[in-house]
DNA sequence: CTTGATTGCGCAATTA
DNA sequence: ATAATTGCGCAATCAA
């Protein structure tokens, strides 16, 4: 494992693709957490492909995590999304789902025919913004571990230093200390010490 | 029906045979921060075997939230799905499967059918491991921030003291100096106060 | 409602 | 062969 500590290495990948502007946004270590945006952005337009694709569709699994040996094989045929919001206390009757036009079934979802280009544009685009989002967490969590290590390193420092100065303090210390003996030893003016 | 782009299922074995291993020297950022384990989070590694088959790298490095290529949506359907564009660098690898019996073809997952019991097995047994695995890490990165978080603290702690510390010392040092000023003045009474 | 950003999840390729 | 990682796409949700 090579480690490559280089403050200054994270942007080598060219990309190269279709007409595309690559916002290397990366914000040098630099202390405290370094808030990057990025915004504007060439929006993605590079669907178009060739044959219909897609199989998607069987992701809705999602499920306990911590037993990660409790019943393995239990696919339960739902339970990704976990909703367990909007069932909180019904305090009223049942005619909530009125009140609530937000709840309200696959109206607007309609149109979403994985075939559609309208689908394929969306996620096209929501790919690109996950992979930018992806991309700014990894270099933030990067950033997070560098800073602990130069804090750790700097902390060490100030130890040091810490003692250093706490026994140079000794040092003077013990001398006034003796001065103070010398001093009342001989001397009858009275001193104040620390 | 999942699929994802994908990939390759084959031609990569057959393109990493010829004896062209990835030499893939990925860095991985551990050094110090001994505290826990360290990810892997190397970066850079842009590197690029320049062989004219990368279809692998297709995905290696993700690095550019483009567009990406449009073509990497396949479907693979279920089995049978070889057809993958596999016309690249088809210079002789016909026998490669005898030199290599280790690596031979897609002998394990001859049982790929997305429908085997030992397909669903080794994927739930994958995604128990991957939710394992994502947990740990994001453990692993709350660690770190709280930890970076506490060093900082510290650090103000350590600077702290040592100004104050730098202050007494000086002020020692200040009335050692007077007192040796007295003293050699003529007087051994010296008094010192803070 | 629409869009970019996040987040949890499963998949597949790699790595160990 | 198995478990652990990791990049990626999907879909739900958040936040404007």
């Amino acid at each position: 494992m090579s480690d490559s500590r280089a403050s200054s290495v994270i942007q080598e990948w060219a990309g190269s693709y279709p007409g595309q502007n690559h916002t290397l946004n990366q914000t040098s270590a630099s202390n405290q957490l370094s808030q990057m945006d990025m915004m504007p952005y060439g929006q993605a337009q590079g669907l178009g492909r060739g044959g219909p694709d897609d199989r998607v569709s069987e992701q809705m699994m999602g499920l306990s995590y911590l037993p990660y040996m409790s019943s393995c094989l239990s696919n339960t045929s739902n339970a990704g999304n976990t909703n367990h919001h909007q069932s909180h206390v019904n305090t009223q009757q049942d005619f909530s789902s009125f009140l609530m036009p937000t709840l309200r079934a696959p109206v607007n979802k309609r149109s979403l025919s994985k075939d559609s280009a309208e689908y394929r544009l969306r996620r096209e685009r929501n790919n690109v913004a996950v992979r930018k989002s992806r991309d700014k967490a990894r270099r933030r969590i990067m950033l997070t571990q560098q800073r602990a290590g130069q804090l750790q390193e700097e902390n060490q420092r100030l130890q040091s230093r810490i003692g250093q100065l706490t026994q140079e303090l000794d040092s003077l210390k013990h001398i006034l200390s003796q001065r103070h003996l010398q001093g009342a030893d001989g001397g009858p003016a009275g001193e104040a010490s620390i």
